[in-house]
DNA sequence: GATTCATTGTACCGATCGGTACGAAAAAAT
DNA sequence: ATTTTTTCGTACCGATCGGTACAATGAATC
C-alpha cells in the first residue's frame, strides 16, 4: 500500500509555534493567518494536521500543561506542604516570566470570551479549578500527616495558593519584573503558617 | 438657533449596558451587533455619541473605575494598613461577584490581545500598575506612620495584596463562589503582618 | 408653517474571520 | 514507469468584523 507523499513539517515543533502565538494573543486574539504564518504552514496543512482552530487549541494545551507547567506534578509530590507551595511559586514564575509573553496561557488564554470560544473558556476554567482540587488534596494530605496543624481549614487554603498564583500571573501581564514577582512570592512563604 | 432632533436614550444607562457586555465577553469577545443590541440604539447613534468601540469602551472603563471600583478610594483613606486591605478584600469581592459576570473588568476584558485591542491591552495593564502603585503609596504612610513595622518593604506588600486581589478575580471567573473567595479573604487577613 | 440641524434607521463598505474545494506535487507500492 | 495515496499551494467560500454614506425623522428656532 503507497503511503503517499510525507508531510514536511514537524507536528510538535509547529505546535509549540501556534503555543506562542496563543500564549501572546489568546484565543480569540489569534487568527488562523497568525497561527499559518507562525507555523510556517498553509491552512489546509493545518487544518488535516491537527483538525480546526479549538481543537489545535486544545492540543496547544496538552502540550503545555506537560511542558511549561510540567512542574506542577513534581511540585505536588514536595515531603512538606511550605515545600509544595514553594515549589509551585518558584515553578510557576519560571513559567511565566520564561515564555513568548509575560503571563500563563491557563489564565490568559480566555479569561472571557465570545460566544464562539465559550468551550474553551470553560476548558480553561476547569483546569484551573483543577488545580485548587489538587491543592486541597495535597494539604488534606498533609494535615492527616500532622505537616499542616489539625484544623487547618485546606480547602481555605487552596483557594488561597491558587489565588496568589493566578495573581502572579495577571501581575506579569501588568509589566511586574521577574523579581517583582519574586518578592511577592518570598513574602507569601513567610506570611505561610508555620 | 435650532438645535436638531433630541436623542431618545440615555447615554449613562447605554454605558451601563455597554459595560455589561464588555464585562462578560471582554473588550475582544465583544462585536458592534452585540453592543448596539445591548444598548437599544442603532450604529450611527453610537458612533455620534461614543465615538468608536474603543472610545466607547473607554468611557466604560471611566464609568466602572467610578462605579463598581468607587470603593477604592475610600478603602485607601482607612486608618490603618489592616483596615486599607480588609476593605479592598471586601469591596472587591463585591465587585466581582456582584457584577453581570463574575470577575473584573480590568483583570479580565484584554489580559492579552490581539494587535488591533493592543492600546486597550496596555491601558488596562496600565491601570493595574496604578492600584499597586496607590497601595504601596498608602503602605509607605502607613510605614512612617508606625502603622507598619519599621523595614517593612512596602513594594512587596503592595504587589502581594494586588496579588491576591487579581488572584480572586481570576478565582471568581474560574466558578468560585463568594463563599469560596469570602474565605480567601479570611485567610489573607488572618495571615497579614501584626 | 417654513427652516434648521442633530438623531435616527437602513443599507452598505472593504477587510478579515474560520473553514474548504481542488488540482499540482511528491513519495511509496506495484 | 504507472498507479495509489497523502500532503501542499492557491484560490475561494459565506459570514462577520468595525465603520460609514445617506436619506428620512422630529424637535427647536424663526
Amino acid at each position: 500500500m503507497p503511503s503517499g507523499r510525507v508531510r514536511e513539517f514537524d507536528a510538535d515543533e509547529a505546535l509549540d509555534r501556534a503555543m506562542g502565538v496563543f500564549w501572546r494573543h489568546g484565543y480569540e486574539g489569534t487568527s488562523l493567518a497568525d497561527l499559518t504564518a507562525a507555523m510556517g504552514i498553509n491552512r489546509p496543512s493545518l487544518y488535516s494536521a491537527f483538525g480546526n482552530k479549538e481543537q489545535l487549541f486544545r492540543k496547544v494545551l496538552d502540550r503545555y500543561q506537560a511542558g511549561p507547567l510540567g512542574f506542577a506534578a513534581a511540585a505536588l509530590e514536595m515531603p512538606t506542604a511550605r515545600g509544595v507551595v514553594e515549589a509551585f511559586l518558584d515553578g510557576f514564575i519560571r513559567c511565566i516570566r520564561g515564555g513568548p509573553a509575560p503571563g500563563c496561557l491557563v489564565v490568559s488564554a480566555a479569561l472571557v470570551s465570545g460566544e464562539d470560544a465559550e468551550p474553551v473558556r470553560r476548558e480553561l476554567a476547569r483546569l484551573r479549578r483543577g488545580t485548587v482540587a489538587a491543592l486541597r488534596g495535597r494539604f488534606e494530605r498533609a494535615a492527616s500527616e500532622g505537616d499542616l496543624a489539625a484544623g487547618t481549614d485546606c480547602g481555605a487554603l487552596a483557594l488561597y495558593v491558587a489565588a496568589v498564583l493566578d495573581g502572579l500571573a495577571v501581575l506579569a501581564a501588568s509589566g511586574a519584573t521577574e523579581v517583582d514577582l519574586g518578592r511577592v512570592a518570598e513574602l507569601t512563604m513567610r506570611l505561610w503558617p508555620s
